[in-house]
RNA sequence: GCCGAAGUGGCGGAAUGGCAGACGCGCGGGUUUCAAAAACCCGUGGGCUUAACGCCCGUGAGGGUUCAAGUCCCUCCUUCGGCACCA
């Protein structure tokens, strides 16, 4: 350690401080946009981001400078290279964390951001980072959160046209496009759309609107259920939703933000599926381009697949089951019985719209249709009361009460385990008009497909599940093949054969691919054909029709908190929902004093969002109309200011826009990169590079995603996607110590003796893992405290050395002191430590042979190694160049020069140190933009080389040879080698491989 | 349960199908020192050996392709990550 440091050995903490003062005064990392002056347009872009920072109370851990040293080395890189680079910075500083903390410490949230901003501000700057602090945006910045409440207005005003087929400018063609409300409504007045029972505007029937379509034209309506179809179509509307109440915080949850076990992904607090009146954002809409475009992207495969699982798209059919009965007769006066509405249903040339009549369910299998055998309704689904028959209401009501009750952890609990009560009604199933009974069961959730489905025993583990515990009917319809079936149950040692007796007997489950049997007229056609047929046949009937679903869901965009940004939005009983006005923006988050937001234990209790505590300003006036009028008073998630911030970065101070349409399609625009960074994706522009953890493979860059896709389909930016390649850092883990007794101990505890760690007091030894750091592992390991130690230099380098970027790996601080030591090597090479002056070593002479061979090595070696983010071999490679200088007494300039360039982005202090001290009293500024050494191949190439010598693939010697000799040469000089002559003895060589620079392989046979 | 990624010395890790273990940590030995630290130099996968020359075994396990496999293919095991009643 350097705590003994004279004024002449490397002084980490001065010199970091200096020139850390040294940037910031003379803005050497200030990014020019286009049209500023000085502004060269002739030079390539390069986009580099990091995931902005939540500034918690805790301040920075290791892990967030590993991928902001990445960006880091990669932006000081592109610089050196030529490229105008953009490296900006910022704070996600909404948020719950934010509003939890204030509340269990009693101070202001305003407040806390601001000082945890102000300290991880500190921690960022003492890590020697160039960003464009003059670009620097949080969240909170009232200048900020105008813009992420204009766009929510834009949403507000868009609708989805799914119809519409167009070109974007690179000639590509996409079906659907968000489109202005007026839009719609306009296609409405002339005729073009129509509005359908639900409330939704539909493509105008050719024929025209008959009586029986349950269509309606929109001079038919009235003022009420036209703005009821508007709302239904915009992108951001208030909606009656079920939705993941968490009484403990307070608020509802996004899905994204419930636990595996139903919980609060924040405090671990119950969560409950409840129906609330919500913001909702219709991300589902864009379900087909956010999957279809992730092609255009270069992501990691893996968190690809986790967006394309989330979002979840599968095809299959809706098919309509007619109600019979007291239950059919409950819910209409007109039809009665499936042959009747099948005979109106043939003549109309339209087919009929979703109705109370009717049950319409969705499944991915419609030919099981046969295999039909009960139906089954989400507790929440709308028929369920209506159906339920007088003698099974009260037992209906009271499992849909409990159900309610139980939390998501309870009904996932016992996923085995089903439930469920019959609700005494029937229901006609379409293919072959046999009457089945229907069901309430929690199995079923009412926010996937339609909230209802048929039930297939035979073919469904659910479904089996079920009918075996109520006793239902099990009926076979496809017969599996014998390999299917074992290959559905590889632990099962049935003999195959009788596995598929059991299947067609009832008494096995079968959900794989087969052969229709007992299916009608679609007996003995293959599952998929099937599936084709019966859809079709089903949409002539007008009974069905084919259907794509998403997992993926709305987005619940409300929370019932105080620190988010608000509403733009004012209620009006006369007009409805109003936007404010955009000169009226940004509506500022009003003080309050007590923002507490009302937790409780209850289920039950209702919503009260903070906001709605202050009348003052809840109460106004309408701008349409200017009647008295109430704000909306939920706050917008965590994640929306993080949803466009990259943008922001672009044109910080734009009064006029969120971001200038010219300065936007600069830096968002495709690349002209060098070889190393082109992929597919950056031709299609956007951020040329993300780095962040994976913990936001779904949450946030699937939101962002979505925003993005609405500003590009409104015309406000340029690229269909905000994020041309995404790299994800691994995490950096530490090790943990546990007593017996399991309880964790602290490293100023802990005793590390050779074979192992034992506990200083007790003398115990201890268990080691490797754990994710967390304050009860006490495995924290606290940024400050390696600068303070070893400067943060060390501390970039060391996270950069501990292995590939992507890989998890542990922290472990004795492995710190050898990228310290190395910095130390590099300074005395250049620097002499007794007097402090440039080392006498250091000469003006020409470089020899050597020095360049091994200089142009390194030059190879860094410079492909850190386009490939191998950053770790390329510090391998540095430290071998000091290893290989150190023992020289004469070091040429010209030799150390290039180093001291190659070390700048990994270790910028050190760097611009040495180069100030090499260069000597002419230089004056940074080396940010001096230009990146060039490799001469001519100059690391040795004259001769050795070659390894294989008999039958095993190294037997080694032979020199001229570097460039030819393979016919290099095996002429392997044979002629005495010792591989003696291998060969009286053997055959039976062929000769030669690779010159590699080796050569002698294959010896009788 | 489903999907994905990964298994290499005492440790972190390196290796376009071409000499496994670069580089660092740790450890052993040496130089320097009154001594220690620091620094510098040498050694360091395991085993055998006449200890020089040299040989054998080694990348989670087993099989395969190839002149040549840590790398490609098949089967299995383990660990980590994601999803999880999505009809």
């Amino acid at each position: 350690m350097s705590t003994t440091a004279t004024a002449a050995t490397y002084d980490f903490l001065a010199i970091e401080k200096k020139w850390q003062e040294y940037w910031a005064k003379h803005e050497t990392f200030r990014a020019l946009n286009p049209g500023e002056a000085g502004f060269d347009p002739d030079k390539p872009k390069l986009y580099v981001l990091d995931m902005f920072p939540y500034p918690s109370g805790a301040g920075l851990h290791v892990g967030h400078p590993e991928g902001y040293t990445a960006t880091d080395i990669v932006s000081r890189y592109a610089r050196m290279n030529g490229y105008n680079v953009l490296h900006p910075m910022g704070y996600d500083s909404f948020g719950l964390p934010a509003q939890q903390y204030a509340v269990e410490h009693g101070i202001h949230p305003r407040i806390t951001t601001e000082r945890n901003i102000a300290n991880i501000e500190r921690q960022i700057k003492m890590l020697g980072f160039s960003y464009d602090w003059s670009r620097r945006v949080a969240t909170t910045d009232p200048d900020y959160y105008r813009w992420t409440q204009w766009i929510f207005l834009q949403m507000y005003d868009a609708w989805y046209d799914a119809e519409m087929v167009w070109t974007d400018p690179t000639g590509r063609k996409i079906q659907g496009r968000a489109r202005r409300v007026a839009d719609l409504v306009q296609e409405m007045e002339q005729g073009r759309r129509v509005v359908d029972a639900a409330f939704n505007a539909v493509p105008a029937p050719k024929g025209g609107i008959t009586p029986t379509s349950g269509l309606r034209a929109w001079g038919d309506l009235d003022e009420i259920e036209r703005r009821r179809v508007i709302d239904n179509h915009r992108l951001a509307a208030m909606a009656e939703v079920p939705v993941n109440w968490c009484p403990a915080l307070g608020t509802v949850l996004a899905n994204e933000e419930v636990t595996n076990e139903g919980r609060s992904e924040r405090g671990n607090h119950p969560v409950y599926r409840r129906p609330m009146r919500q913001w909702m954002l219709r991300i589902t809409r864009y379900g087909d381009r956010l999957l279809d475009d992730l092609v255009m992207v270069d992501w990691p495969e893996s968190i690809k697949l986790m967006q394309r699982n989330w979002i979840g798209r599968s095809e299959g059919a809706e098919v309509d089951f007619l109600l019979t009965g007291e239950a059919g007769r409950a819910v209409t006066d007109d039809y009665e019985t499936f042959e009747a509405l099948k005979a109106v249903r043939a003549t109309q040339g339209y087919p009929v719209t979703p109705a109370d009549y009717v049950l319409r369910i969705y499944t991915t299998r419609p030919d099981t249709l046969y295999g039909a055998t009960y139906m089954v309704l989400a507790p929440e689904h709308p028929l369920v009361e209506k159906i339920s028959t007088p003698e099974h209401r009260a037992e209906v009501a009271a499992y849909v009460q409990q159900a309610r009750n139980r939390s998501e952890l309870e009904r996932i609990a016992d996923t085995k385990q089903k439930t469920g009560v019959f609700t005494g009604a029937y229901a006609i199933n379409p293919v072959n008009g046999r009457e089945i009974p229907i069901w309430v069961a929690d199995y079923v959730l009412m926010s996937y497909g339609t909230g209802a489905i048929m039930a297939v025993p035979a073919h469904d583990e659910r479904d089996f599940a079920f009918a075996k515990a109520f006793g239902l009917p099990i009926e076979a319809v496809v017969q599996p093949t014998a390999q299917a079936v074992k290959e559905e149950y590889p632990e099962d040692s049935t003999p195959p054969d009788q596995m598929v007796q059991q299947v067609l007997a009832g008494e096995r489950c079968f959900a794989g691919l087969g052969v229709a049997v007992n299916s009608g007229e679609f007996t003995g056609q293959p599952t998929s054909e099937f599936k084709k047929n019966v859809t079709a046949s089903l949409e002539a009937a007008g009974l069905g029709r084919f259907a794509v679903n998403f997992k993926l869901r709305d987005w619940l965009f409300s929370r019932q908190w105080y620190w988010g940004e608000p509403f733009p939005i004012i209620h009006c009983e006369k007009c409805g929902t109003v936007p404010l006005p955009e000169d009226q923006l940004p509506l500022l988050l009003p003080h309050m004093e007590d923002f507490k937001p009302k937790a409780s234990d209850d289920p039950e209790a209702p919503p009260q969002p903070p906001l709605a505590r202050i009348t003052e300003w809840v109460n106004t006036t309408c701008p349409s109309c200017g009647g008295a009028a109430q704000r909306e008073v939920n706050a917008m998630p965590q994640w929306a200011g993080s949803c466009w911030y990259y943008l922001r970065y672009l044109d910080p101070k734009n009064d006029k826009a969120f971001v200038d349409p010219a300065v936007e399609r600069y830096w968002m625009g495709a690349s002209r990169l060098p070889a190393w960074a082109k992929t597919e994706a950056q031709q299609a522009g956007g951020v040329d590079l993300y780095i962040g953890g994976a913990e936001h493979a779904v949450l946030h860059l699937l939101y962002a995603r979505f925003w993005h896709k609405v500003l590009f389909d409104l015309g406000y930016i340029s690229t269909h996607e905000p994020f041309a390649k995404l790299f994800n850092q691994g995490m950096i883990r530490g090790f943990a110590y546990r007593d017996s007794r399991g309880i964790y101990v602290g490293y100023d505890q802990i005793d590390f003796r050779e074979d192992g760690a034992y506990h200083k007091e007790t003398g115990e030894k201890l268990t080691e893992s490797i754990e994710k750091m967390s304050k009860s592992l006490k495995n924290v390991v606290n940024p400050d405290d390696v600068v303070s130690q070893y400067g943060a230099d060390t501390l970039r380098l060391y996270e950069m050395y501990m292995g590939p970027l992507e890989a998890s790996k542990p922290w472990n601080t004795r492995d710190v002191m050898g990228v310290h030591r190395f910095l130390h090597r590099a300074w005395r090479l250049i620097v002499d430590p007794e007097t402090g002056e440039l080392s006498s070593a250091v000469t003006d002479g020409e470089p020899d042979a050597e020095s360049l061979r091994v200089l142009h090595n390194t030059i190879e070696a860094v410079s492909r190694d850190t386009e490939r983010f191998g950053f770790n071999t390329a510090i391998a490679a540095m430290i071998m160049f000091v290893n290989e200088m150190t023992p020289r007494d004469v070091r040429p300039r010209a030799v150390l020069e290039p180093f001291v360039q190659m070390l700048a982005p990994y270790a910028p202090h050190i760097a611009e140190e040495l180069w100030q001290r090499i260069k000597g009293g002419s230089w004056h500024g940074s080396l940010s933009y001096e230009p990146w050494p060039v490799y001469d191949e001519s100059l690391a190439k040795e004259d001769e080389v050795e070659v390894a010598v294989q008999i039958n693939g095993k190294v037997r010697t080694r032979v020199r040879v001229p570097s460039d000799v030819d393979a016919k040469g290099l095996e002429a000089a392997a044979l002629a080698d005495e010792k591989v002559k003696g291998f060969i003895g009286d053997m055959q060589v039976r062929k000769v491989i030669a690779v010159p620079g590699r080796l050569v392989n002698i294959v010896l046979g009788k």
